[in-house]
Formats: C-alpha cells, sequence, structure tokens
RNA sequence: GGGCGCAUAGCUCAGCUGGGAGAGCACCUGCCUUACAAGCAGGGGGUCAUAGGUUCGAGCCCUAUUGCGCCCACCA
C-alpha cells in the first residue's frame, strides 16, 4: 500500500474497488446474533422496469445511513435488497419491446411465450438495478436479495390469499370497476389519477311516453345514454314531483325508463334531473342498486361500443359520442351546451380516460383490515415522521373502500382460483384441485387473471425474511424498525404492508415510517422521462462520485418535503470530500516518519490524561466531543441533515481551519514529546470524524481510514474496515470547558488583528507586532495564546501590558471583550478605516446594550425568565458595556487623529 | 368540496422542545502562505409573506388573510 493518499481526490479510483472488498468480505452480512439487538430495514423494491433515478438515489442513501449508522453502533444491521415485479407497468414495457423487435401483439405471442420473454426481461434489468445499487454504496445483505415473485414470495402471495379468501376478506363480485380500455386491465381506485379539464356539458330532452315535453338532463356522457335506465330526480325537487314514477322515452333510442325519486340528485346542479346508467357510472350504479333496476352496459371492453348502442356500434366512445350528438341535435332534442370542468379520471400508466365498467373481479373487503392499522398510528404502535403523514394515512383508511385486486394482465401472481368447467363450481387452492366437491369431474380451468403488483409488496417486509414458514430470520429481524418511502406511495404500499401485516402477523410491519420527498429538477419540476429533466445518478456519481451525491442529498432537507437537483450544491459536497481528502492527506503525511511505528497512536483507548495536551488539544478533542454528542442525538431522531451538516462544520470549520493550522508549528518543530501528542490528538480527531461521517460518505471514509494508524486488527472486523468500527460516544469528561473559553477569545483576538491588516491593507505576508492590553485572569488568558496569535496572524512581537499609558501613539487598534489590541504600523496607518470599523462596532454595540437593557429592566422578564437566561443577559450587559467604553474612548482618540 | 405543505439573504434551502437570524452558491476586497485555488483570509446583504393574538420574550405557538404547490373527492 501507498503511504499517503493520492495527490488529487478521484473517487473513481477507489469506491469500486472498495465497494467489492466490502462484499467480498461480507461486510453487510447481517448474521442472528443473540447479543445483539437487530436493526432492520427492508428496502422498498425498484421495480425492474428501468433504471434507479434520483428518486431512488435518495431513497436509498437515507436507508445505508441508518443503516450504517445502527450497524456501528452495535445492531446486527439488516437492510434486505430486492426489486418488484411491477406487474403492469413490465408488461407494458415488455409487450412494446416484442412489438417493436418482433413485430407482433403479446396476444399473438402467447401467455406462456410471453411470460419467457418477462422473466428474460427481469434477468437483465433486475440485474442493472442492483448494479446500480452498489454504485450507490448501498450496504444492503446482498445475500438476502429478494425478487416479489421469487418462489418464497409467491408462495406468501398464495398463503395469503387463501387465509383472506378463507376468512371472508377476499371476494369474488360483479361491481363497477375502473376500467383501463387501453391496458385492457382493471385497475384499484388509487391508480386512477383525477385532471380537472374543461368538458361539454350537454343537456338534452327525454320526452314523455304520455306525449308531454318530458325532462331535461344535463350530461357530459352522452353516449352512455344507450345505457340509461332510469331518470332520477331528488324527492323535495318541486319542479319535478309531478314526474315521478312517470315514463320517459330515451330520445333516438325509444326505450322507456321512469322517472324516480332518489336522495342522490343536487337539484343545483345541471337541471336537478340525473339520468342513471349504472354500468356506467359508480353513482348510478348505488342508484340503481337503491331501486333495483338493470345495469346494461353499452360499452365493450376495448372501449368501442356494443350493439345496444344500434348503428354506432363498433364505433369508438368518444367518436360515438360525437355523431350521437349530432343526430340528437338534428333531431331537435338538444337544449344547449355549456363548458363545464370537471375532474377526469385517467389510467396512472397511459393516461387513457378511465372507463368505469361492471365486471367480475377479485376484491379485498377493507372495512375489517382497516381498524387495526388506524388503531396502530393512533396508539403509535406506528410513528410518522413526520408526524403530518399519520393524518393522510388516516383519513385514508377512515374512508377506504374495497380494493379491487385482480387484473387481466399476464404478468405477475396469478389468483389460485380454479373453474370446474363441468359444473362451474369455484375452488380457491394453492395446487390445482384434483376432483370438483360438487360433480367429482376433474376438468378445471384456472383464473386467467392476476394481481395488482401491489397485493404482493403488501407482504414485502414479512415475506422476504421467510413467511409463511416461520424462520429463524423472521423470529429474529421482524418486525422491522424503518420504512423509508416516498409520500407517492404512501397509499399505495405503505398502507397495505400495516394491514396486512396486523393481520397475518399479528403486530405492526415496522415502528416508524420515515417519508421523504420527490427530487425535482433545478427548476422545481418533478423529473420525469417525458420531460426529459432527469438527472442519471450513475452520471453524477461518474463525474462527481457516489460520496458528493450522497452528501448532496443527505444535506439542506427535511423529511416529507421535496428537494431541487443543484449542481452547485453537488459541486459543493464534491468540493467538502476534496476537503477532507486533503485534511487527511496531511494528516497522514505527517506520520511518515521512519523512526517511528505509531503504536501510540494507533491506540485510541490511552488515556488522555497521560499526556500534555495543548490548549488546542483540548479545544478540538471538545469539539469533536461535542458534535459526537449533536450528530448521535440528531440521527436518533432521524434528522439526518442536521447530523451532516454538524460533521461537516466540525471538519472544515473546526479541524482544518484552526486546528490544523494551530498545530502545524508543533508539527514541524523539534520538541519530539510533543509532536507525538500533536500527532495523536490529530489523528485520533480524524478517527472521530470519519466516523461521524461514514454513513453519509462511506467510500472516502473508508479510503482515508485504511492509511491511519490502528490497534490490531480485532476478532470481529480482521480486515479493520471503518464500516465495521464502533460509533463514537460523547464522553462527559472532555469537555474542556476553560480551555474552549480561553480558546475562543484568542481566536476573536486574531480575527481582529487580520482586520486591521485588512483596513490598513497591509500585505497578510507583512510581519507585525502587536501591544495586548488588559488585567488580571483575561491577560493571563490571551497571554496563554501568544503562540497562536503570532502564527495565525502574523505577528512577530507581543508586548502583554496591563497599564494603558503604556500604549504607543501611533497605532490601530481593536476591543474583544475586555482585552483591547494595538498594531503599531507606522507607514501604513489607515486612521479614517480604523475610525468607521470602530462606529460600526459602537452602533452595534449601543444597539446591543439597548436591547439587553430594556429585556432587564422589564419586571416581566426578571420575575419569569428562568435564571439562566437573565444571568446570560446580566454578563452579557457588563460584557458589552465595558466595551463600550473602550471603544468610545479609541473613538476620540482615533478622531483627532484623522 | 375537504385536507396538507410552502412563503426566512440575489438564488436554493436549514433553523431541534419559543430565549442574541444560519449554510451553500452568487457578490465585493486581498492572497498561488510547503494539506487543499475543488483553496485561504476578510467583507456586504434579511421589517423571517401580511394583520391580529398568546407570552417577560415569537422565524418558531394560536387566529385570519394573500400568493404558490400538492393530495383526496362520484365524469349527473
Amino acid at each position: 500500500m501507498e503511504k499517503n493518499l493520492a495527490k488529487t481526490y478521484n473517487p473513481k479510483d477507489f469506491e469500486d474497488r472498495i465497494y467489492e472488498e466490502w462484499e467480498k468480505k461480507r461486510a453487510f452480512r447481517a448474521e442472528r446474533e443473540p447479543d445483539k439487538k437487530p436493526f432492520t430495514i427492508i428496502m422498498p423494491p425498484p421495480n425492474i422496469t428501468g433504471q434507479l433515478h434520483m428518486g431512488h438515489a435518495l431513497d436509498q442513501t437515507l436507508q445505508d445511513v441508518l443503516t450504517r449508522l445502527k450497524r456501528m453502533q452495535g445492531y446486527s444491521a439488516l437492510w434486505l435488497p430486492g426489486t418488484d415485479h411491477a406487474s403492469i407497468a413490465t408488461e407494458v414495457k415488455v409487450a412494446d419491446k416484442i412489438r417493436a423487435e418482433e413485430g407482433i401483439s403479446k396476444e399473438e405471442l402467447g401467455r406462456e411465450e410471453f411470460l419467457k420473454r418477462a422473466w428474460e426481461w427481469k434477468e437483465v434489468y433486475g440485474g442493472k438495478i442492483t448494479k446500480q445499487a452498489r454504485k450507490l454504496g448501498n450496504s444492503c445483505d446482498w445475500e438476502r436479495e429478494r425478487f416479489t415473485m421469487d418462489e418464497g414470495c409467491s408462495k406468501a402471495v398464495i398463503e395469503t390469499f387463501i387465509r383472506f379468501y378463507e376468512k371472508g376478506l377476499i371476494y369474488r363480485g360483479n361491481r363497477l370497476i375502473n376500467w383501463c380500455p387501453s391496458c385492457g386491465t382493471s385497475l384499484s381506485d388509487i391508480e386512477v389519477e383525477h385532471e380537472d379539464k374543461t368538458a361539454k356539458y350537454y343537456y338534452f330532452r327525454y320526452p314523455g311516453t304520455d306525449g308531454s315535453k318530458g325532462i331535461t338532463v344535463a350530461t357530459s356522457r352522452p353516449e352512455t345514454m344507450f345505457g340509461d335506465v332510469a331518470i332520477a330526480v331528488h324527492p323535495d325537487d318541486d319542479r319535478y314531483k309531478d314526474m315521478i314514477g312517470k315514463m320517459v322515452v330515451i330520445p333516438l333510442v325509444g326505450t322507456e325508463i321512469p322517472v324516480i325519486a332518489d336522495p342522490y340528485p343536487d337539484p343545483e346542479k345541471g337541471t336537478g334531473a340525473v339520468k342513471i346508467t349504472p354500468a356506467h357510472d359508480t353513482n348510478d350504479f348505488e342508484v340503481g342498486g337503491r331501486h333495483k333496476l338493470d345495469s346494461p352496459s353499452c360499452i365493450n371492453a376495448d372501449a368501442t361500443m356494443n350493439k345496444l348502442a344500434g348503428k354506432y356500434e363498433g364505433m369508438d366512445r368518444f367518436e360515438c359520442r360525437k355523431a350521437w350528438v349530432k343526430d340528437l341535435t338534428e333531431a331537435g332534442y338538444l337544449e344547449k351546451i355549456e363548458d363545464k370542468i370537471i375532474p377526469l379520471g385517467g389510467c396512472y400508466r397511459c393516461d387513457t380516460i378511465i372507463e368505469p365498467m361492471l365486471s367480475d373481479q377479485w376484491f379485498v373487503k377493507m372495512d375489517e383490515l382497516a381498524q387495526p392499522a388506524i388503531k396502530a398510528a393512533k396508539t403509535k404502535e406506528l410513528t410518522h415522521i413526520p408526524e403530518r403523514f399519520e393524518k393522510i394515512y388516516l383519513h385514508w383508511l377512515e374512508n377506504i373502500k374495497d380494493w379491487c385486486i385482480s387484473r387481466q394482465l399476464w404478468w405477475g401472481h396469478r389468483i389460485p382460483a380454479y373453474y370446474c368447467q363441468d359444473c362451474g363450481e369455484m375452488i380457491v387452492s394453492a395446487q390445482p384441485p384434483k376432483e370438483c366437491n360438487q360433480c367429482h369431474g376433474s376438468n378445471f380451468k384456472q383464473d386467467e387473471d392476476v394481481l395488482d403488483t401491489w397485493f404482493s409488496s403488501a407482504l414485502w417486509p414479512f415475506s422476504t425474511l421467510g413467511w409463511p414458514e416461520k424462520t429463524k430470520d423472521l423470529e429474529y429481524f421482524f418486525p422491522t424498525d424503518v420504512l423509508v418511502t416516498g409520500y407517492d406511495i404512501i397509499f399505495f404500499w405503505v398502507v397495505r404492508m400495516v394491514f396486512s401485516s396486523l393481520e397475518l402477523m399479528g403486530e405492526v410491519p415496522y415502528k416508524y415510517v420515515y417519508v421523504h420527498g420527490l427530487v425535482r429538477d433545478a427548476d422545481g419540476r418533478k423529473m420525469s422521462k417525458s420531460l426529459g429533466n432527469g438527472v442519471d445518478p450513475l452520471e453524477v456519481i461518474d463525474q462527481y462520485g457516489a460520496d458528493a451525491l450522497r452528501f448532496m442529498l443527505m444535506t439542506g432537507i427535511t423529511p416529507g418535503n421535496d428537494m431541487r437537483f443543484k449542481l452547485d450544491k453537488l459541486e459543493s459536497s464534491r468540493n467538502f470530500a476534496n476537503k477532507l481528502w486533503n485534511a487527511s492527506r496531511f494528516v497522514i503525511m505527517n506520520l511518515q516518519d521512519e523512526n517511528e511505528n505509531f503504536k501510540d497512536i494507533a491506540d485510541d483507548s490511552q488515556g488522555l490524561d497521560k499526556l500534555a495536551l495543548k490548549d488546542e488539544d483540548k479545544w478540538i478533542l471538545a469539539k469533536v466531543n461535542e458534535a459526537i454528542k449533536d450528530s448521535t442525538y440528531n440521527m436518533e431522531k432521524f434528522e439526518l441533515s442536521l447530523a451532516a451538516q454538524k460533521a461537516y462544520e466540525l471538519i472544515w470549520n473546526e479541524y482544518c481551519d484552526w486546528y490544523i493550522e494551530l498545530v502545524k508549528g508543533r508539527l514541524y518543530g523539534d520538541d519530539e514529546e510533543d509532536k507525538k501528542v500533536a500527532r495523536y490528538v490529530l489523528v485520533r480527531a480524524l478517527k472521530d470524524i470519519l466516523k461521524l461521517l461514514h454513513p453519509f460518505m462511506p467510500f472516502i471514509t473508508e479510503e482515508i481510514w485504511a492509511f491511519l494508524p490502528k490497534k490490531a486488527v480485532s476478532e470481529n472486523n480482521p480486515e479493520g474496515f471503518l464500516i465495521k468500527e464502533s460509533w463514537p460516544i460523547y464522553d462527559s469528561s472532555l469537555t474542556f470547558e476553560n480551555e474552549v473559553k480561553k480558546l475562543e477569545i484568542v481566536m476573536e483576538a486574531i480575527r481582529s488583528i487580520r482586520n486591521i491588516r485588512a483596513d490598513a491593507e497591509a500585505a497578510p505576508s507583512r510581519k507585525l507586532s502587536a501591544v495586548i492590553l488588559s488585567s488580571g485572569k483575561s491577560l493571563e488568558d490571551i497571554k496563554s495564546g501568544e503562540r497562536y496569535i503570532k502564527s495565525l496572524a502574523n505577528i512577530t512581537e507581543i508586548d502583554f501590558i496591563s497599564d494603558k499609558s503604556l500604549v504607543p501613539e501611533e497605532v490601530m487598534s481593536a476591543v474583544i471583550g475586555n482585552v483591547e489590541i494595538y498594531i503599531p504600523l507606522d507607514d501604513l496607518l489607515d486612521y479614517k478605516a480604523e475610525f468607521e470599523r470602530l462606529q460600526k462596532e459602537k452602533k452595534k454595540l449601543t444597539g446591543e446594550i439597548e436591547r439587553v437593557g430594556s429585556k432587564l429592566k422589564n419586571e416581566g422578564f426578571i420575575s419569569k425568565a428562568p435564571e439562566k437566561v437573565i444571568d446570560e443577559e446580566r454578563k452579557k450587559q457588563a460584557k458589552y458595556e465595558d466595551m463600550l467604553v473602550k471603544v468610545t474612548e479609541r473613538i476620540a482618540l482615533v478622531e483627532k487623529k484623522i
């Protein structure tokens, strides 16, 4: 191995290599260890339809951060990966592919052959996805990888179907369902997307059979008039009271239908009279049911008109509408046309307008299943992060309708129902039945339909762990800990997993649901294929590295809120990685000493009290310690963004900007003992930093880790991987309050001198001397910082005085606390600049004194605020007043010199 | 029709249980200082959408209003 890191940060040099090493050494493997607590996350399985997009990158990085944290905290952390067969989406893609490549439809190819092609597709794309997931650095247990249609998951699906069926939770019924004419399948309610569209609203007259004028009805769907069975009016609507019970005629069709009274029609809307078409409208279906009316359908599965439409038979529903309206208009039945905004339901896959159709389908009965799921959220067995999603979850469950689970597709779990071809008896069973229990025949045909893809996803948290078998994995790792997912699939997936788990496992599938938002493009638009504005995570990784991408995705976000993909944010993350890289390179560079084996440095457990720590050593140790505390706290509250931010600030603003600069002199000096101390602290702090950052940036931290001196490899971490190291723990003995306070004043002094330098336009390279005035302990404190001030502010001589009369005449000055700094600058004195700076300072101090003063004068504040707060305010007041005196004096002096 | 979110520096966003307004980028000044120009040192910039209220104290809690976005809801 090289002795130090490469000169420039180039993630391509090591990311793939490290991932391979991890995987080869089974670093992600989660074993069932009785003496460890399990921590489980089941990965939301990406669809095998395509490739991972930025949303997956966000989703998976969140999971990886949590998994890596818990693994380091000593849990047996399992992150179980997998993919989803995505029934309808994949079927469409595979059919398209077959059509494009072979020029035939899936029907022409046949079911069996089609499924063969679909499996081939799965092999190709499933493989692609898992490869991409590796590029991201995901530490999932690949040995446990699953697929929603693999043997075990299929078994779980069949088992569930049968159990539900036997319990009456699944039933087959002839009901009105959402039909997509283009996909040729039924859809569940949530697979229909509503969009407001402007449509024509037609007023047609249905003449009375008695030759009267009849009744006028408004509709946006004239083509369904062939399926009308009644006209409904509200019983209290005076306009139509006389009409109730009379018959009217469907114009041009001639069918006689009754006028019925029903509470459904809203007298305010349209004409107050509604045409009832039970076969093509859900409300009408209910009205029809109440009045025991027929439900004749006038539209075919492919959205053409059927024979009920007479001469329009065979026409597309929308073409028919045009022709039919034209004919009705010519015949004088049209009263008027209005434009109206109506919510149109479209297929979530192909956007085709959904046709409500009467059809035989399978349903999951929801009311019973919903209750425990509602209770779980209310009792906080299940916690949503952020909380507001609980409301959405509950609202949906409280208004849930039965779930249509059968799909007229081929790719998916085939429904385990068999129909006796002799007597029509239906048998639900895992295996094809041998004999009909009614007619004893043996000629069966399996139900042609497959299940909604979400039916198998609903079992994912336990089917992946071996259910319905009572496996050891299931016992150890279930229930899982966190589900990480986007808010867009709460209904599709989260809710269904919860009620399925409560029913089948008797407990919630996970304790927390962490809901994240969408990754939008730089302009805030949703990333989509049709817009072509998607950003490919792989390209980003190629250019900036996985760590930069991950860090960018993890910072500046809030749970549940969308984020924008901004290039400058990505660059800043990459720059951060580069910063860490170079700081580490500096540290390692200082360990290149032929005569040292750095055994002492390797030992983190070494007692600090034996070392002659300098103030800056204590300061950085305290800062690291503080960051450990804050970061851990944030992580455990799922505030990952804040935790990442803390690590960022620690490294850049504290470790690099101050500590490394402060320690340089000692590293280049000849006090060998002190050099050792400096090296030790430098490495010790860096190690903790790497640990804190590892969940977010696993590659770079692991790469740097390899170069740092470590204790002899341990049994459970023979490779000495950082991924297997333990998470740092806050140590209350490492706060070093005095040293921290002292150093902060020194830093303030350094900043002030730099300011003076800037005011005077003295070159940074120009050596200056300084006079520092203070008294008592303050003088001692600032004096102890002499070395720091000299090196970081480029000062050669410092006179520490406590007698103001000793201050030289021609100087520029600054006031910090009760310390005054004077810089003799003979040729470069710029009193005007100093005057301006002091004026600004004075203004600020006056403002602060006024604010604090009014607060302290307020009796309410004194009597009600906590003592600690009051005390702080008093201290501030004293400090500011003291400073104001000094600043004012100085201003008077400077003013004379201008 | 119901529900939710957002509104904070020029831009994109953080801001934990209420106690002196932050980051990144952009901008201005000066630096190629032997870890890093993907950098260093300094600096400017905010009536925290509006109006009330609670409180000793509000970016944060309550009410209303405005603007933007999202979700749910039966296409009469």
